[in-house]
DNA sequence: TTTATTTTTTAGGTTTGTCTAAAAATAAAT
DNA sequence: ATTTATTTTTAGACAAACCTAAAAAATAAA
């Protein structure tokens, strides 16, 4: 079967939102799409006779095993491709994402594939998202809210909680990137910023919202 | 300005069939298109407004300067990923002209000239055809047509005047690509066939009709 | 120079994916 | 338990890109 762009981003929509709650709304949808809830609403009936979601009116929606095996289809071609633009073609992590959603709609799965032989089987993109393999399984990481780690312990920056171009505007300015390694030096009670060491380098304070969607592992 | 998919594929059918004659009629089109040409009508109306051809009823069409840049973009598009399939990520070169026709249509400028970087700025696909550069000039090379060669002259195979799967399918049985070096042993007249030595091969023999699409430079 | 044939255009429809405005269902508040 | 507010769906339209069938223009043949 093969699906149209406009179908490609509702199924990829869903699994997003369903990461946050198991049942996705209509409205959610309409935000996330930037289309208006009527649109969502043709869509899902569209969807559900594909048998892509399972769908009743009024009561939100989520993906059928078909569905889900679809989204992570087009989340394995988005982040190969956001793979291939930092690492290849020398791109900053910061401004691949809405090249890579034009390329994950590339429909050939051989040059999926062969993308994925070239690039040596990334686990995991630029972002430190994981980069599902060819049978849709994800690697994981034991990573944590950099909001929730203890004083003095050294962590590496392993994942962002979004992709918006202000966070990575943040990120890049206060020079932080995957792999940057740091320890929380303080934390104040007041607004719940850190004083945070890059190792080898200054100390920065970083906001409790930054915080809080930074991910670190152990290191 | 941006095209759709749709545009973007007349403006690239109408730069192809100006090679053959200045004027392009709605049936040829309608032919390379595979649309009807009531659509094709449809289509030239809207280019037209667009001041991407000129076109006047019944007397047919071709590209404004603005048109010729544009289809010279696509076509740098088409022939670099052709490229990238072919050298990074092992395609067979009879394998990556209908992968190519979809990532043609992606359209970041940038992604472009990186991915012409990253390839070294090679001036020919793998069929032999010429890379638009930057600025969308081409280079040039002196080839001939293998059917026009005159006997016991080295040639190299340098291009093919077509890209169907049946023609991409007789010359990898016959074990010709680009760079395949050759020369004319024999011309029978009663057919218009060829004997042809491989350089270090043996002998094989051509058909009139093949012998007329296979460009070659002299080596 | 008429007539016949081919080519091209017009007129009117269809599908996909969007929209607005209004109605219906659900959820929240008094 | 009603009323109020929010969310979602229906109804009807629209643009893009295609279609078929019929009319008009251009070309070729008689």
């Amino acid at each position: 079967m093969i699906y149209t762009t406009a179908e490609e981003n509702y199924i990829k929509a869903v699994y997003h939102l369903q990461q946050q709650q198991e049942m996705v709304s209509t409205n959610a949808l309409s935000a996330e799409l930037q289309t208006r809830p009527a649109s969502v609403t043709d869509m899902l009936k569209k969807l559900k006779t594909k048998r892509i979601i399972s769908y009743e009116p009024y009561h939100g929606v989520k993906l059928s095993s078909e569905g889900k095996k679809i989204a992570l289809g087009i989340i394995r071609k988005h982040r190969l491709w956001e793979y291939f633009l930092v690492d290849k073609l020398q791109f900053g992590w910061d401004e691949v994402h809405e090249v890579a959603e034009e390329l994950e709609h590339i429909s050939s799965a051989k040059l999926v594939d062969k993308l994925d032989a070239f690039l040596g089987y990334p686990k995991f993109d630029p972002h430190g998202d994981p980069i599902p393999d060819s049978k849709g399984r994800l690697a994981s990481q034991q990573q944590e809210l950099l909001s929730g780690i203890v004083i003095n312990k050294m962590v590496e920056i392993t994942a962002v909680g979004s992709q918006s171009s202000e966070l990575l505007e943040l990120l890049k300015h206060k020079g932080l990137h995957m792999g940057t390694r740091l320890e929380v030096k303080k934390i104040f009670d007041f607004d719940g910023s850190l004083e945070v060491k890059i190792k080898n380098q200054q100390v920065i304070t970083i906001s409790r919202d930054l915080a809080s969607v930074l991910f670190v592992k152990p290191v």
